[in-house]
RNA sequence: GCUCCAGUAGCUUAGUGGUAAAGCGCUGCUUUCGUAAAGCAGAGACCAAGAGUUCGAAUCUCUUCUGGAGCUCCA
């Protein structure tokens, strides 16, 4: 709320004409008040979300001024000008009529009619405490009041923000909520809209994934780096962001300076770079950064995992020459196509996303530092074999991009991998490295992501594989159900074998049927099932029911297991080895 | 953000004006079972939040929040 208090020797007002069709009838008539405080206000967005706080602290900053002067006469003055983001006009009507209420019971009160064109004479007094202009809203309230919550006000807040449902109708039997629901992998919560609660067995799988992409950028030479979560503005306006990215990101403050939380690791990774000299020896130089990034999007847009406003980059950077350039593209386009053949992804094609003309301003760097990368990329596909399309209008803001798009076993496709051409950025931060005489110059830098975003990588794994997730990535790889209590102890050796040998080994002791405890652990998909009896105990063997197998495999020896089930792990295999 | 739709127990749903019903799950007891659901009993929701209409609201109206479909945007 926004209010402008004039400490008055009158004030006449009259409503000529409505201003909103909802205002309520009021007599056209002139009002008038002599010796008083005008309050002009105004209710703002921010004040919706309780009103009932706004209008004690308007009561109590009246109070203060009014102690100050020599009057008991107040008028309300509802002045929708003095802010540009208005209340509800219910709530700000609400807000006026509560305030009222309560200013009467200590002063004589006069409201003016709200959603009425008024006109208005006023008489200000012109002394040093005449004039006040004063802004809050419900949460500096809290904070400037320091009280903390009722019993009352914190159950009703917990019960308030403790639901998210799904609405299942239109959805498909495998879609990645359902089944990040069934499976307990993770969830959301209206505190933290478009963000990810990864429950345990959920992040099981996102660490796998990003095992396995730091062992692939390992051995491609890349050095991983981590930069922070929020920095200065100034940063942002040297990359760029700040003009052409600013209404996707989040703002905040650290002791008067603005500062963005990152949508793109990329410019805190030009910091390290440029903190210490480079020589030409050093290139291509290859850094990956897995980063926690959050963009602002349009909340219809939000979509499970699909569309998130926090998610996680798998971002990596490369430096090199014009010379090296092709020889990388070539490289990373071959580190997509092998990724997404070990998930199983069969079909793929690229895309080549270039400017469009109409938008020139929304981009960066000049048409020959364009073209040439265009080129360039086009090059490297070509010599690979591999087709793409040209859609023009799709790049980002400072280069052209390689995206693959795959199918999933739905049809659909899904661009996640990622190449981007960067022949700006390292101009605008002045990145350089030595060259063989000696001088400075300016690598080119190529962006790339595999997963795009793990989150939304899982969502897709986990519709294309119907959560039938092979072993490497199954939350739990097996499970060992007791046929009966003299089991038990058998059981529990088992899975604490399993474990100390690296297995995500779980025993399930409850008191069902074998049968029941079977069928629930082919309703969490997991890929093995061990169920151990007298018999087994007896003979030193395992009877082994593989994921969606009709019958259990008998006399499975315990060590050749083991061995199997680690080396189809290791080898990330698809299919089952046992 | 816009348009339309939805929000009832941990989950799936029934309940269209008289303060909530069921299945699964959970807890307890019985049962000791051979590869997709053993039996009985019990606990558990003030119906997303707020306001309004009404003698009375899960149910009608409005607002807000969140989710879904589509538009738009994107990793």
């Amino acid at each position: 709320m926004r209010i402008l208090t004039l400490h008055s020797d009158y004030i006449k007002f009259e409503p000529t004409k409505k201003a909103l069709k909802t205002a309520p009838e009021v007599k056209k008539e002139a009002e008038e008040m002599k010796e008083c405080l005008v309050v002009f206000m105004s209710v703002e967005k921010n004040d919706e979300k309780n009103p009932e706080q706004v209008v004690d602290k308007l009561v109590s900053e009246v109070d203060n001024i009014i102690k100050q002067l020599k009057t008991s006469n107040v008028v309300l003055y509802p002045y929708a000008h003095l802010s540009n983001s208005l209340a509800n006009p219910r709530i700000a009507q609400e807000v006026l009529e509560k305030a009222e209420l309560a200013l009467k019971k200590k002063y004589s009160v006069k409201r003016a009619p709200f959603g009425w064109y008024k006109k208005f004479t006023v008489s200000c007094k012109g002394h040093p405490l005449a004039e006040f202009s004063r802004e809050f809203t419900a949460e500096t309230l809290k904070k400037t009041v320091g009280e903390d919550l009722t019993e009352e006000e914190r159950k009703n807040m917990l019960r308030d923000i403790s639901k998210m449902r799904i609405d299942s109708r239109k959805l498909k039997e495998n879609d990645h909520r359902l089944l990040g629901q069934q499976l307990d992998l993770f969830s959301f919560n209206e505190v933290a809209p478009g963000m990810v609660f990864w429950h345990s067995n959920g992040l099981i799988i996102f660490n796998e994934l990003v095992e396995l992409w730091r062992e692939l950028h390992r051995s491609e030479n890349y050095s991983e780096v981590s930069t922070p979560q929020i920095m200065d503005k100034r940063l942002w306006e040297i990359s760029g962001h700040w003009r052409l990215y600013k209404e996707n990101m989040f703002l905040t403050k650290y002791e008067e300076s603005d500062y963005a939380v990152k949508p793109m690791s990329c410019p805190g990774g030009m910091l390290i770079y440029r903190s210490r000299p480079h020589s030409y020896k050093e290139l291509p130089m290859r850094v990956s950064e897995l980063g926690k990034v959050h963009r602002l999007e349009l909340s219809g847009t939000l979509a499970g995992l699909f569309r998130v406003i926090q998610f996680t980059q798998d971002d990596a950077h490369v430096f090199c020459t014009e010379k090296q350039l092709e020889s990388e593209v070539t490289r990373i386009v071959k580190l997509f196509v092998g990724m997404y053949q070990m998930f199983g992804f069969k079909e793929f094609r690229f895309s080549l996303s270039t400017r469009s003309e109409e938008k020139k301003d929304k981009y960066l760097g000049s048409d020959a530092v364009w073209n040439n990368a265009i080129k360039t990329l086009s090059n490297a596909l070509n010599k690979l074999g591999m087709n793409f399309k040209i859609e023009p209008g799709e790049a980002k803001f400072y280069g052209p991009s390689l995206d693959l798009l795959i199918k999933d076993s739905l049809g659909r496709e899904w661009q996640c991998s990622t190449l981007q051409l960067d022949f700006n950025t390292p101009n605008r931060f002045e990145l350089e490295y030595v060259d063989e005489s000696d001088k400075p110059q300016t690598p080119i830098m190529l962006h790339h992501v595999v997963y795009g975003s793990v989150e939304r990588f899982i969502g897709i794994l986990l519709e294309h594989t119907n959560a039938n997730l092979p072993t490497w990535l199954s939350p739990v790889q097996v499970k060992v159900i007791n046929f009966s209590e003299s089991n038990v102890k058998a059981v529990e050796k088992l899975v604490k074998e399993l474990k100390e040998s690296g297995i995500r080994a779980e025993s399930d002791l409850s008191n069902k049927t074998v049968n029941y405890k079977v069928r629930d652990a082919e309703i969490m998909k997991v890929p093995y099932i061990i169920v151990i009896g007298d018999k087994e105990e007896e003979n030193k063997t395992l009877a082994v029911r593989v994921k969606g197998d009709k019958k259990p495999k008998f006399g499975v020896k315990k060590e050749e297991f083991t061995k199997k089930l680690l080396e189809e792990i290791k080898n990330r295999n698809l299919k089952h080895l046992i």
